[in-house]
RNA sequence: GGUCCGUUCGUCUAGGGGUUAGGACGCUAGAUUUUCAUUCUAGUAACAGGGGUUCGAUUCCCCUACGGACUACCA
């Protein structure tokens, strides 16, 4: 009987949660659902320093906005509570003395000055210095003098760290269930610090004994923590416990250049990096996120599995039920992947086609109200059935469908030649066609047009061309006689009375 | 520099000892829509290089190159 599947999302409330971790989160919901395990949140915020107000809200909102909330997380199902590590403080120390006991672990007292000078030394050198075996013993720590003068030492005050002791001489054989084996050497591994002068442990050593803690199964996480591996797989040996298994996700590149798409590159790409609009409450510096450009959560969700993971056949769009339904950590690929915003602004408008009109007009009207402009809603509705196919965003609506709200104030000046001599007379002919029809709707309008058309002998060019233009001032839009329908008798002869005027 | 990871069309990817190396985005062209967009059809374009192993390698192995991550009392 294997152990109940617990994944987890620990991100440190540094900043907004970027792309990268949203992804990350996503993969663990994913791998939850699909196993009927658990899905948490943990927030690691053991560094004081780099603590940012509001961001544990952010990545909580985002989450629910993406569908993805944990199932347990601050305020939520606490079986494993505290899910802040700032608040599991007083747990760490307790720990991080086992390891001492143990022979695991032991106190270094160097400053962050001398380390400094000895790193700046080795690299004057070209070598690079490692704090580990060949070197512990020569340095400031409870290896090289006694117990009782570290004992002394502590209780007069000193600054102290707790290091791990890297055993030495052994081939670590770890397995990734992504990656597959992976070999380290433990004497290419520095002596990490575990818990630092200010009382808090380092993420490495809060990391392992919460995931212990809260009963994680599976870490799956962003290979950027690969390099740490070792050292985590080694804790859990050290404290005597299971480790779990470990998956290391691809990262997400940026679409040009090199390098893994970060925080700092905020809208500088031309696209969001965060799923929410934030405003950084020290620098008050505005990032914009995908909800507020108009993404759909669906598309988001979309995009990100389809970075690193495939289902083996031809198939794009996936529902989160379904990608839930269709998750394999097996099929999630090694290599990074580019972020490509051109395939993802295609994502949302497949799901904004898939948009019933009804919400499409009430995502809408706020841009009319801004303008000043309302409209019925029925009408609303018929209008965005009209156009939504040609949009990825929302946000487009208006500059392909302004000419149903407002007449046109000008004449797309290469489409103008088409108004030829003859038109005016034509179009005074078509107002009185016009004119004639009582029941003014698009078929039988264009029906009745058509007639006079081939009646009189007229080509279609002569009319079609210069009656868009009179109606939209460009040759663009729908279906024309959707148009007629819509504006309405009086408005589409005014706007050919107008264009007779003025061309 | 060191350690580790990676490398199929421009991008996301499928595939896997013998294939016309498939799909999607993008781009181009044609059809349709008398417009534009959509849609449909077609086209463009890839196994990083060199050695092995093999009857045969894009696929397996090694090396090289290139790319990336990590290398803090940050996570």
């Amino acid at each position: 009987m294997s152990k109940p599947i617990r994944v987890r999302f620990a991100p440190s409330p540094t900043g907004p949660l970027h792309i990268g971790g949203v992804r990350t989160a996503l993969f663990n919901y994913l791998f939850a659902k699909k196993n009927n395990g658990v899905f948490y949140l943990r927030i690691e915020d053991t560094d004081q320093n780099r603590f940012v107000p509001g961001a544990e809200a952010y990545i909580l909102e985002a989450l629910e906005w993406l569908g993805i909330s944990p199932d347990e997380t601050i305020g939520k199902n606490e079986k494993f509570g505290p899910y802040r590590q700032s608040e599991r403080k007083h747990l760490y120390k307790e720990y991080a003395d086992q390891l001492i006991n143990s022979g695991n672990a032991y106190y270094a007292f160097d400053t962050a000055e001398a380390l400094d000078f000895h790193r700046k030394q080795h690299e004057e050198q070209g070598k690079t210095f490692i704090y580990n075996w060949h070197n512990r013993e020569k340095l400031d720590t409870s290896l090289v003098i006694s117990t009782e003068e570290t004992a002394k030492r502590i209780t007069y005050g000193e600054d102290y760290v707790i290091r791990f002791k890297t055993p030495v001489n052994e081939t670590l054989q770890l397995h990734d269930l992504i990656r597959g084996d992976i070999k380290f050497e433990t004497n290419l591994l520095d002596d990490k610090v575990l818990f630092k002068s200010d009382g808090m442990p380092t993420y490495h050593l809060a990391n392992i004994v919460d995931d212990h803690l809260m009963e994680t199964s599976h870490v799956i996480r962003g290979e950027e923590w690969l390099p740490s591996m070792p050292l985590h797989v080694l804790l859990y040996r050290s404290f005597g416990w299971e480790a779990p298994e470990f998956a290391h996700l691809p990262l997400i590149l940026k679409p040009v250049g090199n390098g893994k798409l970060s925080k700092r590159d905020g809208d500088k790409l031309g696209f969001p990096v965060f799923p929410l609009d934030w405003t950084d409450p020290i620098s008050g510096e505005k990032s914009s996120g995908y909800r507020e450009k108009g993404f759909f959560p669906e598309t988001v969700i979309n995009f990100l599995a389809l970075l690193g993971w495939n289902d083996g056949t031809e198939q794009e769009l996936f529902s989160l039920a379904e990608l839930v339904d269709k998750f394999d950590l097996n099929r999630v690929h090694k290599a990074g992947a580019k972020f490509d915003p051109e395939k993802n602004k295609w994502f949302n408008h497949q799901y904004l086609v898939q948009q019933n009109d009804a919400n499409l007009a009430k995502a809408f009207a706020p841009f009319l109200t801004e303008k000043g402009i309302s409209v019925p809603e029925v009408i609303l509705i018929k209008i965005v059935s009209l156009i939504k196919e040609r949009a990825h965003f929302v946000s487009e609506f208006w500059d392909l469908s302004d000419f149903f709200f407002v007449a046109p104030s000008s004449y797309d000046e290469k489409a103008s030649k088409n108004w030829k001599e003859e038109t005016p007379v034509l179009m005074q002919e078509l107002i009185s066609v016009l004119e004639e029809i009582t029941d003014f709707t698009s078929l039988n309008i264009e029906t009745i047009v058509k007639d006079w058309m081939t009646k009189n002998e007229i080509g279609m060019g002569k009319v079609m061309q210069p009656f868009r233009l009179s109606l939209v001032g460009a040759l663009k839009g729908p279906h024309l006689f959707d148009i007629v329908e819509l504006i309405g008798k009086e408005e589409t002869i005014k706007r050919i009375e107008k264009a007779i005027d003025s061309l």
